[in-house]
Formats: structure tokens, sequence, C-alpha cells
DNA sequence: AGCAAATATTTTGTGTACATGATATTTATA
DNA sequence: TATAAATATCATGTACACAAAATATTTGCT
């Protein structure tokens, strides 16, 4: 390795540094960090998911889910409830109403974040580099 | 946002830790983590920096350098050292021989990880996305 | 010389990521 | 049914990243 640029590894974590310094930014103003949206995004579309859950979805480790969720709710974002059909291992996460009130401004500002960098990119080239993360991404590459 | 998975935060983020685990895995049997690696490369390059070189050099925080170079120190892969023109805010990074001495199997291990990558992208499709990481990388995007 | 501003490092606190292991609970099996 | 295996969560310890503040030192200006 010639240049410490052209590291693959080290060149994805400065760009997608980059790219969190600007979502946090976006979503500061609302007291929500990035991965903290990526959770509440999953509730929004189906409410009442369990920590396992989340994790599966979201491809994050269940103990990190569990400080995330302690976050939110601390922030009264969501409450944990007992699941209903009486597993008494399972923790679900529900979203109180300043949760659900949040889903229109935070996906707006993920939606900005997404149509800048698409534009500095261009279209075409921000097309490719999206597929190409959507390769790398993929868990046991 | 429709898709979580089309968030370029999220993407980007999860596509990073693909990359990092992968990097990470290559690294361990030296006992040395990749942004450990990204700081021993600057050395190899030019022995002895300072904190601050290092940080500007890495675009790595000054707070964070300290802890990546304790762990370093700790490890025996550098020394801290004063400056030898009498500037006694500095502390100079200075190589152990174990430290050199790593140079030449971690960068193979780096550049192995590199060309794994390439060859699961292709090689254009690799160089594309090369570049659209450098632009996002850049300071001030 | 003397003081303000800049520089270099470190400390502290918060948030994330992951490995490992503990605990409790559920399920499958002998 | 008793026990082993699987599941869900949480606790602990390490490693970053970054903001903010503390400390020490140097430099620039008057």
């Amino acid at each position: 390795m010639d240049r410490i640029e052209d590291c693959i590894s080290f060149l994805i974590g400065k760009a997608a540094q980059q790219i969190a310094r600007r979502a946090r930014d976006k979503l500061a103003p609302f007291g929500v960090t990035p991965v903290q949206y990526a959770v509440l995004h999953a509730l929004w579309q189906q409410d009442g998911q369990s920590g396992s859950e989340l994790g599966a979805r979201l491809a994050i480790d269940s103990a990190t889910i569990t400080g995330i969720v302690d976050r939110l709710e601390a922030a009264n974002l969501l409450a944990r409830r007992p699941d209903e059909a009486g597993d008494r291992r399972i923790n679900r996460a529900v979203l109180t109403d300043r949760g659900r009130s949040l889903q229109v401004p935070l996906d707006r500002a993920m939606d900005e974040l997404n149509a800048e960098v698409a534009a500095e990119l261009g279209q075409s080239d921000a097309g490719r580099l999206w597929a190409g993360l959507h390769r790398l991404g993929r868990i046991g590459a």
C-alpha cells in the first residue's frame, strides 16, 4: 500500500465519517443521532419490534441495540413493553407520540442529505456509488 | 426516505462496517487495528511525527490520536519522545524496531484486502467506487 | 518585558461497535 | 419430565470518534 488514501479500509472509513457528520448535523436539532434515526425508521414501518428484530433488520449487534434503545427511551421517543404473547424474554420497543411525530421532519432531513450528495456527485455517478455500496454492505461478502 | 437501505448515511455506514470487519480480521494476527495501521503507515513514511501532524495527515481528531498512540506505545510499536528542537508542547511518535518490522506484513495484508474487494466488484466498478469515495471523503464537501 | 493569541496535548463525557459472558426464559429432545 | 439447546436481553471491557474544557507552552504584539 503506497498511499493510505487508497487503502479501501481508510478510504471508505473517512467517506463514511464525512457523511455521518453531515447526517448528525441534519438530525442534531431533533436530538437524534443517525443510528437512532435508523431504529426509529424501523419502528415507523413496524411498531413494537423486539430488540433482536431491530438488530436483525438493521444489522446492528443486539448488545448495541440495548444502548440505542436506552437512549431513545430516555429521550421519550419510545418505551419498552413486555411481549403481549407472554414471552418474557422479549422487550418490545413501542413508539411514543413524540417518537411518531418525528417521522415527517426526520425523513425530510435525511431526504435532503441524500439529494445533496446525489447532486454533488451527479445522478449517474451517485447511482453507481449506491450500487457499489450495496454490494460492499452485503453481509458475508 | 422509503427504505433505510437507500439512506446514504446508513448505506455507507454499513458498507464501511463490513470493510472494517474484514480489515480487522486481516490485521488481528498482528494485534493491530485498522486505525492503528493508518498511524503506523504515516510513521513508516515519516518517522517522528507529532500528534497533531499525524492527526492532520490522517484527518483524525487530536483527542483520538492520544488514545491510539497510547495503545501503540503499550504494544511497543512506538515510543513518545520529546521534540529535539526543544518545543516542549510536542510529543513525537518514534517507531520501535518492532513497529518498523511490521511494515511489510501489514502492507501486504491491506494490499490483499484491496485486491479482494477490487476483484469482487470488478476493476472498472472498483475504480469508480474509489473515485466516488475520494470525493465524499473530502473535508468540507 | 508582559500579556493576549495560538498551538499541542491530554482529560472527560457521550455515542457507537463488537467480543465475550452472564442470566433468564423458552423450545426441543431424550 | 428432565435436561440440553436455542433465544433474548443485558453487563463488561476495549476501541474509536468528537465536543468541550483544562493545561502547558510558544509566539506575536505592544
